[in-house]
DNA sequence: TTCCAGCGCG
DNA sequence: CGCGCTGGAA
C-alpha cells in the first residue's frame, strides 16, 4: 500500500468518526427506501433542511409509496410542492414516478448509471440515491464538498467551471471507501453544513486543524474560489385581477419562462387584452417586488370588476383565451408562486 | 437593502 | 452557459 491510500483512509476515517460523534438525524436517513430517499433528495436540492423538511413530511404522508405519487395528478403534487421553488423538480418527480411504475413495476433504478437517466436526476443526486440506498461507491460531489475539498487540500479551481467539477469528482471518488460510501457522502455533507460552513467556521472544533491547508495557510475565507457571474435582469409584471362575483380570472402559466405550470393572472401587457375601455381599471397601490434566480420582479395588481350578469360571457371568453374562471373555494388547490401567495394573503384570501 | 446558499436541464 | 426559486443572514 503506498503513502496515498494510507492518507485517503486517514482522511475518510477522520471524517467518518466525526460525522458518528455528530450526526444530524433525519427522517430519510431511517430508511434504506430508495423511494424515499430519492424524494428527500430531490426536496433537498438547492434547499436547505430546514425548509425541506416540512415538505418531505407532507410527501410521504400523502404518498407513501411511488405508486401513490404516480397515481396523483400533476396539478396536486405542484400543489404540495407549492412555496418550494424550482417547480420543474415537481413536474420531474410526478412525471419519473408515473415512469417508473409504468415500465419497471414500480422498481426503482439501483445503480448510478440507470439512476442518472430519470428526469431531474444528475450526478450528485445519482450518486446519493446510488451509495445510500445501494451501498455503490460513488462519491456524492456537491456545495458542501467542494467547500470541504477545497479547503482541505488548497484547491483553487473556480467550483462554477466544468472542470471543477470533473476534478472534485476524481478526488472524492479517490477518497471514499468501499466499505461503507454512503456513510462517507453523508459524513461530507454533513461535516460541509455543520462544521466547514462557508463563513466563519470554527476551525478550533475542527479534526483537521494540523492537516488542513486552508487553516495552514490562512486561506480558509478564500476558499473555495467561486466567480459569481449570474447577471438578473429587472422584470415588471402588471397583472389584473378580474372578479366576476365568487369567481376570479386566473392563468396557468405554460412552459418557456418561470413558474411552468403554476397559476397566476392575466398580464395587463398581453396583446389580446380584451376589457379595453368598457371596465374600470382600479390598480391597488402596493408593488410586489420578488427576487427569481435571474430576474427581479416588480408586480403590480389592478382589479376588474365585472357585473354578475357578464358570467357567461366572461366564462366564453375565458375558454377561448385560455384562461380559467375559478371560484374563491377552488383557488385554494390551485398551485401558485410565492409572489401570488403574497398578494392573496394581504388581501384576506 | 443586498448577499448568498443550494443542482440540473436544454 | 443561461435559466429556474426561496429564505435567512449580513
Amino acid at each position: 500500500m503506498n503513502s496515498k491510500n494510507t492518507d485517503n483512509q486517514a482522511f475518510s476515517n477522520l471524517i467518518i468518526s466525526w460525522y458518528r460523534e455528530n450526526p444530524r438525524e433525519l427522517p430519510w436517513r431511517e430508511t434504506s427506501d430508495p423511494y424515499k430517499i430519492w424524494l428527500s433528495e430531490i426536496i433537498l436540492q438547492q434547499t436547505r433542511v430546514a425548509q425541506g423538511l416540512p415538505y418531505y413530511y407532507a410527501f410521504v404522508q400523502n404518498y407513501p409509496t411511488i405508486k401513490d405519487l404516480a397515481h396523483a395528478s400533476e396539478s396536486e403534487v405542484l400543489r404540495l410542492w407549492q412555496g418550494l421553488g424550482y417547480y420543474s423538480r415537481a413536474r420531474n418527480l410526478h412525471s419519473c414516478a408515473k415512469y417508473i411504475w409504468d415500465e419497471f413495476e414500480g422498481k426503482f433504478p439501483s445503480t448510478y448509471e440507470t439512476l442518472l437517466r430519470l428526469k431531474g436526476v444528475g450526478s450528485y443526486t445519482a450518486a446519493a440515491i446510488a451509495s445510500f440506498a445501494f451501498g455503490e461507491v460513488k462519491a456524492v460531489v456537491d456545495g458542501n464538498v467542494f467547500r470541504v475539498l477545497s479547503r482541505y487540500f488548497g484547491i483553487e479551481t473556480d467550483i462554477a467551471t466544468g472542470k471543477a467539477k470533473k476534478e472534485f469528482e476524481i478526488l472524492a471518488n479517490r477518497l471514499i471507501p468501499k466499505e461503507n460510501p454512503g456513510e462517507f457522502n453523508q459524513a461530507m455533507m454533513d461535516f460541509g453544513a455543520r462544521l466547514c460552513v462557508p463563513k466563519n467556521p470554527d476551525c478550533t472544533q475542527c479534526p483537521f486543524q494540523g492537516s488542513c491547508f486552508a487553516k495552514k495557510n490562512g486561506l480558509v475565507s478564500q476558499l473555495p474560489v467561486k466567480i459569481n457571474k449570474t447577471k438578473v435582469k429587472d422584470r415588471k409584471l402588471e397583472y389584473a385581477v378580474i372578479k366576476c362575483g365568487e369567481h376570479w380570472v386566473w392563468k396557468k402559466r405554460g412552459s418557456g419562462d418561470i413558474w411552468t405550470g403554476l397559476h397566476d393572472f392575466p398580464l395587463l401587457e398581453q396583446e389580446n387584452f380584451p376589457f379595453d375601455t368598457s371596465y374600470k381599471l382600479q390598480p391597488f397601490p402596493k408593488r410586489y417586488r420578488h427576487i427569481l434566480s435571474h430576474q427581479k420582479l416588480d408586480a403590480g395588481f389592478s382589479e376588474i370588476i365585472i357585473p354578475s350578469e357578464q358570467h357567461p360571457h366572461l366564462a366564453q371568453w375565458c375558454e377561448e383565451e385560455g384562461y380559467l374562471l375559478v371560484s374563491e373555494k377552488e383557488m385554494e388547490y390551485l398551485a401558485k408562486p410565492k409572489l401570488i401567495v403574497n398578494f392573496l394573503n394581504d388581501h384576506g384570501i
